[in-house]
DNA sequence: GAACTATGTTTGAAAAATCTAACTATCACC
DNA sequence: GGTGATAGTTAGATTTTTCAAACATAGTTC
């Protein structure tokens, strides 16, 4: 059994998952990870990175000794990882289908990953696969919203219009394949 | 000029937003609005409301005096709606759109309601109404996508099998267009 | 209207995430 | 190898959200 104040299975805080995201973005960005460096990433001040790194360590995410380099630990580098998935999953599925620009896409998806179970990513998942495994409909399809939010709503001119528009959606649905195919 | 501990302008917190939508809620549903009610729904205890009740009031959000009923101001009707009406929209994306069942819609969307822009939530509405208002797109790409969700991903499969699918469809649309067209 | 039950509030404490100011360590360079 | 600049930490405070325990009020019922 566990004693007491075993901190292990207590659920991680969105700020933590968010620290360990940046601190596996930035071990494959450079070759160390620095303090200043998440303090930059994250928009927060040096104190407030040395005083969650000192939680990291607690709860085992992260192999921290004060004024050395810092490492995730096996566990950490789990949850960093699926926390950068979800991050780029979200954010695919805002810029490839709602098309949303990426900075903004960027912020929104940051917000999101802590929102979303894993199930319901799963069908986002999906939701995109689907538009990039059956191109005929998908693309059809993603060609249409277009239309549709440019020109107007009116259902006759969905059709009409359609038939116009083939190109500008293959870059889309490629950068969607390396999303969904991440998983 | 604003003196310097001037509360206004600071934005709300999501934990904000979530009692004023509680309000909103049940004063539609009851006579009065409840401490008691309250918690239950938010599930916390009844403490933690009252002192809510507190912050939500020197931000004239509510008029509130203890032990007597409580009422949103014009300011927060406005916001308890809002986060009403995101959430309703987002949980319609979610249910009509993913597929996925209302309780854990409603879960979700609750969490999602604080991450989401307006111009973001405006994507959402755009892309729902897309699909009611498209339908000869809209409806069969959606059945496409039950369709692809159930039976695999063979892009040949698609075509061949959307052919036998047209019931059941109709149901989600409904709902959507009211979501959509709450806006 | 006294007593009991519901509901609501106060008090005091905790955890989380952040900051500023002040201190300390490390690194690079001459 | 001393000295400055850069990076990192500690200390102490603040804000937000929450709770349990104790207290207070309101409502109900005999």
């Amino acid at each position: 059994m566990q004693n007491k104040d075993d901190i292990s299975k207590k659920p991680l805080t969105p700020a933590m998952e968010d620290y360990l995201e940046a601190i596996f973005n930035l071990g494959k960005e450079k070759k160390v990870v620095r303090v200043k460096d998440i303090a930059k990433r994250l928009g927060v001040k040096m104190p407030t990175v040395t005083s969650m790194l000192k939680s990291l360590s607690k709860r085992k995410l992260i192999d921290y000794e004060k004024y050395e380099y810092l490492e995730l630990t096996k566990k950490g580098l789990d949850v960093g990882k699926e926390i950068h998935r979800r991050h780029h999953i979200l954010r695919g599925f805002l810029t490839d289908i709602l098309n949303i620009d990426f900075k903004n896409a960027d912020e929104e998806a940051c917000k999101m990953e802590h929102a979303v179970s894993a199930s319901t990513l799963d069908r986002f998942i999906e939701f995109m696969e689907f538009i990039q495994f059956c191109p005929r409909v998908g693309l059809e399809w993603l060609k249409y919203f277009d239309e549709y939010r440019l020109h107007g709503q009116e259902p006759d001119k969905c059709l009409a219009r359609m038939k116009e528009f083939a190109k500008g959606f293959r870059v889309r649905i490629k950068t969607m394949k390396e999303v969904g195919g991440e998983k």
